[in-house]
DNA sequence: AGTCAAGTGGGGAAAAGTGGGGAACATTCC
DNA sequence: GGAATGTTCCCCACTTTTCCCCACTTGACT
């Protein structure tokens, strides 16, 4: 699994392209083809799976029992809204416009990497979510389960 | 398990580098490949763990369920304050801008070697916030439960 | 005193990020 | 059908940052 960390501060050009940092391509999975899979997250920020990354995630999905109104809605709009983008020479994506509605994006946009997935935000909007949020040791003591450190 | 130990007042240059002790250098497990993730503490300090070490805490984090919102949460903020660092010749690594500001890192740095991580702190910040810790012995009682010397 | 290891500082080559031009293709409107 | 408009994709050029190497200083040990 491709470990994406780190997070960086870049800019949309007129065009809608956003360049992912180096590092992150780095990480990449030589089967991913350079390509993402991008769709919406669950806050408003975009997701970016690498194509390998997301091929496990479509099984799982697909097994989920479509008979439940529940599930057939959650599949719905999970691949309503899933594209696939690939780098271009410069390692730019270019992001499609009803993403970048969703998300808010204006000049600058906050890439940060999440382990298996890359999240592109809008910096406002990241930094009034993240306001909302409870103290990061709290949660980690409470997540963990246990005082110890990191 | 590398095993640091000791503390140093190094200085941090105009290129944002930082030198490694080379006692803790020297405890580097080959595994971690002269490479350390470095992070974000709980307390206002960068943390180091060398890579091997690290790749133990990533496998835990990533077992956690992302599905839910508080878990979710707190994998972001981990992860984006994440970055790799190698060591170069002089056997320094240099530290990303964001951690450098938020340890508040000028020109001198106190590095501490802490069992299985390396920390690195604002001299200033540290003594400030070593002052407000309750009395060293006390704490050694509560930890241990127990009031039996360490 | 000389040697060696450790810490510090800086210069230059290479890589990364940014912006824009233009060909190829599609779409719309006369 | 054909011209006008717009989109997409690929390439080139510029600027900034990063990385790697070399050199100096200091202190410890022989």
């Amino acid at each position: 699994m491709a470990s994406f960390k780190g997070q960086a501060e870049y800019s949309v050009d007129s065009k809608g392209r956003v360049a992912i940092p180096a590092r992150m391509r780095n990480a990449l999975n030589p089967d991913a083809n350079n390509s993402f899979t991008i769709t919406r997250g669950f806050e408003q920020c975009i997701l970016l799976f690498p194509l390998d990354e997301w091929a496990k995630r479509e099984e799982e999905i697909a097994r989920l029992n479509t008979y439940r109104s529940e599930a057939r809605s959650f599949v719905r709009t999970i691949m309503r809204w899933a594209d696939e983008v690939t780098l271009d020479g410069q390692g730019r994506i270019v992001v499609p416009k009803n993403l970048i509605s969703f998300a808010g994006l204006k000049d600058a946009v906050l890439i940060i990497g999440v382990l298996d997935r890359i999240e592109i935000w809008n910096p406002d909007v990241f930094a009034a979510q993240a306001e909302q949020e409870a103290e990061y040791s709290e949660v980690a003591e409470r997540i963990f389960d246990m005082g110890r450190d990191l």
